[in-house]
DNA sequence: TGTCCTTCTGCGAAAATTCGCAATAACTAA
DNA sequence: TTAGTTATTGCGAATTTTCGCAGAAGGACA
């Protein structure tokens, strides 16, 4: 998962926000590390590249990035919560509570929800990146009941 | 919200675990401080009438209430989470990001979503009590672009 | 390149949440 | 009622996450 550094930097700038070293580090520690990682994941990993940086500064930096929507963050099964690029088009998880599997759903599967709730309550539904929670196929049959 | 202590008594122990007065009384606690209570709320309350009963015990069973579907918890807008008492008929929210108001939703507006899920990827969403983040009427007119 | 303004960071402390373990106490069955 | 089994609690420490503030540093402009 690469990320394209000069468009996000200028974006940055743009937004009169500042270009450090230290949200490079983090944002590239992400795009490495893969899907859904966990701030610990990131603060060991930007750790041994910079070892001054703090733990504050890692989560700061991952909510100012996901604030502008550069990152998407998400709650895992277990509650915590974890964080992946944004890609130009969202996407979805369906995540087994029983085997921990994931799937992932394209942004479509929740078009209509949106429009209805659009239409029905004149609420605009913002979701970049939500997990659904539940039992896959083989995890439906051997629980039976 | 008042609760079936009894009921609700019996289906624990036929589960095999116990009735003690820290869960009766955090549960108590839970009805009466109204919807989507943060443990803290919990703790403050429980404590006045329980001063020992600690903050470890409030986290662990309000997670224990949770497992048993007697509460629901629920994600809120700054993140931290929260609970109520788990009605027979589940419920949902749409959460304003702007003013922080909150809409509520039956759950009758996620079934075409679930059996879509359920029909094509054979997996089962367990949506007891979701919060949908956006905004609401007012805000997207003044919020603009 | 150097100055200035303001954003950002690092630090340490605080707050929130989880964990391990010994002691307590709820339920079961006699 | 009593004793035994074991789920549950309280405690203190560990871990995770947030906060406030003083100092560092990004970037706009000259
Ligand atoms: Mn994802
Ligand atoms: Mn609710
Ligand atoms: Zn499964
Ligand atoms: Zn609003």
């Amino acid at each position: 998962m690469p990320h394209n550094t000069t468009e996000i930097n200028r974006q940055l700038r743009k937004s009169g926000y500042r270009v450090t070293p230290q949200r490079q580090l983090i944002l590239d520690a992400v795009c490495q590390l893969g899907d859904h990682v966990t701030p610990e994941a990131v603060y060991d990993h930007v750790h041994r590249i910079a070892p001054t940086l703090s733990r504050a500064t890692v989560y700061r930096v991952l909510h100012f990035l996901t604030e502008q929507r550069i990152l998407a963050m998400v709650y895992m099964a277990d509650g915590r919560l974890a964080y992946e690029l944004a890609g130009p088009e969202p996407h979805h998880h369906l995540v087994c509570r029983s085997c921990d599997s994931l799937l992932e759903l394209p942004h479509s599967v929740l078009r209509s929800f949106r429009r209805a709730m659009d239409t029905q309550y004149d609420f605009e539904i913002d979701v970049s990146h939500v997990s659904f929670f539940g039992h896959c196929t083989d995890c439906r049959d051997s629980a039976g009941a």
